[in-house]
DNA sequence: TTAATGTATGAGCATATACTCAGACAACAA
DNA sequence: TTGTTGTCTGAGTATATGCTCATACATTAA
């Protein structure tokens, strides 16, 4: 029988010094939910392939939109979730805005990802 | 006026040269879902959680689902998507499984992602 | 001012996903 | 065998999310 409140649960640990040890190394309240975010931007075909894209060249909405084969809506709705969260930066020439990474963190990130998957 | 069909797209790109650049430099043509795959597994609060107390030490269902606060069944249903991802594996001892980090690029990523937050 | 170009944004919709629940499976003891 | 414990899994559901569409904003030129 399998109680599924927390309580019960608590009941069937089996160890307590694991969870302790758990719980005291753990990051500041709000950095779980800013570091998933993180992922969570990365962690689609689209905006991965645009940090891709921007890893090389800075590019204008236009172009992404182009090399996604993407609309350009579809594009600045993603842009703007990335440059929310820091993964990108912006500059702007005349009517056009470039975009590039934000800092060396994102290459990085992909890089090791790179690695991870190719085993 | 703004066509969206992608001829019309193609017509009104800027810097034909970058994206023929960044087509080059492309990923190979499942490398895109993998590595989005790995970042989305990595995405989630809750997969997250798991990541980092397992990065410092192996833990059981029953230890992680009492650490994080929710059912066992919860737990188990993100490990094995953590497993199918080689973010995770385990090892059996008796009716105990024990899960722990796959390899050194999880806890890299983690790192990387940790120095971009606090920026 | 008006018009054109590049980009941004809000609403709506279809799909994806994280959890709960119920039950099943695996290993071991009696 | 039966019972117990630890874990896994499929179905259902509520929420989240990525795109489209229509529209608005920003910059520059006429």
């Amino acid at each position: 029988m399998h109680k599924t409140n927390e309580d019960a649960c608590l009941c069937r640990v089996i160890h307590t010094g694991r969870i302790e040890k758990a719980r005291q190394t753990s990051l500041q309240p709000d950095e779980h939910e800013k570091l998933a975010n993180l992922f969570k931007a990365m962690g689609d075909t689209t905006r991965l392939k645009i940090l891709l894209a921007l890893s090389h060249e800075e590019m204008c909405v236009c172009d992404l939109a182009a090399f996604l084969g993407i609309t350009e809506s579809a594009v600045s709705h993603q842009l703007r979730m990335l440059r929310q969260l820091y993964l990108v930066a912006n500059r702007r020439e005349g009517p056009v805005l470039y975009y590039r990474l934000n800092d060396e963190h994102i290459s990085r990130l992909i890089e090791i990802g790179l690695e991870h998957i190719r085993e």
